[in-house]
RNA sequence: GUGCCUAUGGUGUAAUGGCUAGCACGGUUCCCUGUGGAGGAAUCAGCGAGGGUUCGAAUCCCUCUAGGCACCCCA
């Protein structure tokens, strides 16, 4: 590989972003949100490596699973071992669970974490290589109730960051057993119906036919339509979790939907499933009805158009998604440990976020705006920085400029309160020009008198 | 990995194959080291890369690269 050109050198690589200070105020937003409620539910914060061992997630996950096989960044050390950036988080979970002994913890052991995984696939809307995601797990907990637990909070955390309305598509995959027998039958029904599917559905009855309900190609949705459905094959106990799940969801007033062809690839997952769409929100439904009619038509470029267009045919994208993998624990360890969780793609909500005009945290406009003209009024003003700060003022400054003007500029544009100006005169006879931003009055303080000053003013205010 | 579409200053955009690639926002400096929100001036900065067609290419063609969307897949 050659870097043709310098151009190229100087841009990220493929799939992979920088979040600039603008966007990152959203991110910390949500995160912060995310944290705060999952810590008031009882979730314990946990950082795990971003670089696992290559054989966790293949035996995990299964060596020939796509992500396995292709999406996986993996390399060699110096020293010859493989390894591989996490491309997911509940093994990692279930990896340290078992590494430090959880189970001797009070149980169930309810954990969140926050970071970056990776995946080597196509980037396109809402995926990229490197992507945040927010997740919590419930391990060592079999109940229901901590199925609906987890939703809830992702459902409060959506809720409390601004998204309106949204649904949460839920789904039982049964247990190894009542699973096994269902897709015995799934496999031998779309035998039949063979010629009425599309390839990759041929394709996926060898190799992975639970994927076969959630085909998007209209012969195989009608196809579906005659399908048989897990619910009729689950087992009592496991028709017993779901029904639990599904009161618990009504309990806590969450929208919900059966998502019947809602599956998991994976073998370890077992019983629930969910998947959280955010639904068209009707403000943002509003305002692009008012831009198409103040467009008195044709102005419009054409490349604006399909840009428009490809928004508004895009599919709903999954703001959040998880299930119970009860089957996770065996596959890794010598104890079964049953297990829920899932996690929130961070990428996706900040998307959202921007697309329906949410703004989930306060620009805060600085009280101060610190202007000096001169050196020893530079020196007078740091120290009055110190001061301002410790007493919890929002300050601002730009030391490194002399102009009055640009500095008075500057403040306005920041929106600051006040500004407090140090020139020469002032730093000679140890007072400070007081000059409220909003009306243009200004008064002469001393500069020891200046912070109690402050206060009073912004207590009237 | 496959398909369709796209690529012009930092951002958003304009230019029947033909003048020095225009405009808006932005950055910096100045008008103006002692008073911001308004003006004015200067300045910064671009045709993704390579090749071809042509007297002449931002514009047409090819390749590459990157991006978007979809497929695959989605732990």
């Amino acid at each position: 590989m050659k870097i043709k050109n310098k151009k190229e050198l100087l841009q990220t690589p493929k799939g992979m972003r920088d979040i600039l200070p603008h966007d990152l105020l959203y991110w910390k937003a949500v995160e912060t949100k995310a944290e705060d409620i999952a810590r008031s539910y009882g979730f314990k914060p946990i950082r795990t490596p971003h670089v696992e061992k290559a054989e966790l997630f293949g035996l995990t996950l299964g060596e020939t699973s796509d992500i396995v096989e292709k999406q996986m960044y993996a390399f060699k050390t110096r020293g010859g071992d493989a390894l591989v950036l996490r491309p997911e988080g509940t093994v990692p979970m279930m990896r340290a669970y078992f590494e430090h002994g959880m189970h001797t913890w009070p149980q169930p052991v309810m954990l969140y974490y926050s970071g970056s995984f990776f995946r080597h696939e196509n980037p396109q809307r809402g995926r990229w290589r490197e992507f945040g995601q927010f997740g919590v797990e419930i391990m060592g907990e079999e109940s229901g109730l901590s199925d609906a637990y987890i939703i809830h909070v992702f459902a409060l955390i959506l809720q409390e960051l601004g998204f309106k309305k949204f649904t949460v598509h839920v789904n039982t995959l049964g247990d190894k057993e009542c699973r096994g027998e269902f897709r015995k039958e799934l496999v031998a029904y779309y035998r039949r119906k063979v010629n009425s599917i599309c390839r990759d559905c041929k394709r996926r009855l060898k190799e992975n036919p639970l994927r076969l309900l959630d085909c998007k190609n209209p012969m195989c949705v009608e196809v579906r339509a005659d399908a048989p459905q897990m619910m009729s094959y689950a087992c009592l106990s496991c028709r017993a979790h779901f029904k639990l799940v599904l009161e618990f969801l009504d309990d806590f007033e969450i929208p919900y939907k059966i998502a019947p062809h809602l599956v998991r690839g994976l073998d370890y997952y077992s019983r629930t499933v969910f998947e959280i769409f955010a639904d068209a929100d009707a403000d943002t439904k509003k305002e692009k009805a008012d831009d198409a009619s103040t467009e008195t038509g044709g102005e419009k470029t054409e490349p604006q158009k399909e840009k428009e267009k490809e928004k508004e045919n895009a599919a709903p994208i999954a703001l959040a998604a998880g299930g119970r993998y009860d089957y996770l624990a065996e596959v890794m360890g010598d104890r079964k440990v049953p297990g829920v969780g899932g996690a929130l793609g961070l990428d996706r909500i900040v998307d959202e976020l921007k697309e329906r005009k949410i703004v989930p945290f306060k620009e805060k406009a600085p009280a101060v705006f610190l202007v000096q003209i001169g050196a020893q009024a530079k020196r007078k003003s740091l120290v009055l920085f110190e001061q301002l700060r410790k007493s919890r003022f929002g300050v601002a400054q730009s030391f490194s400029r002399d102009n009055l003007r640009t500095q008075l500029d500057l403040a306005n544009k920041l929106g600051a309160a006040y500004a407090l100006i140090i020139g020469q005169k002032e730093a000679l006879d140890g007072t400070v020009i007081v000059r409220d931003m909003g009306s243009g009055t200004q008064e002469s303080v001393y500069q020891k008198k200046v912070l109690d000053h402050l206060k009073k003013k912004m207590k009237n205010s």
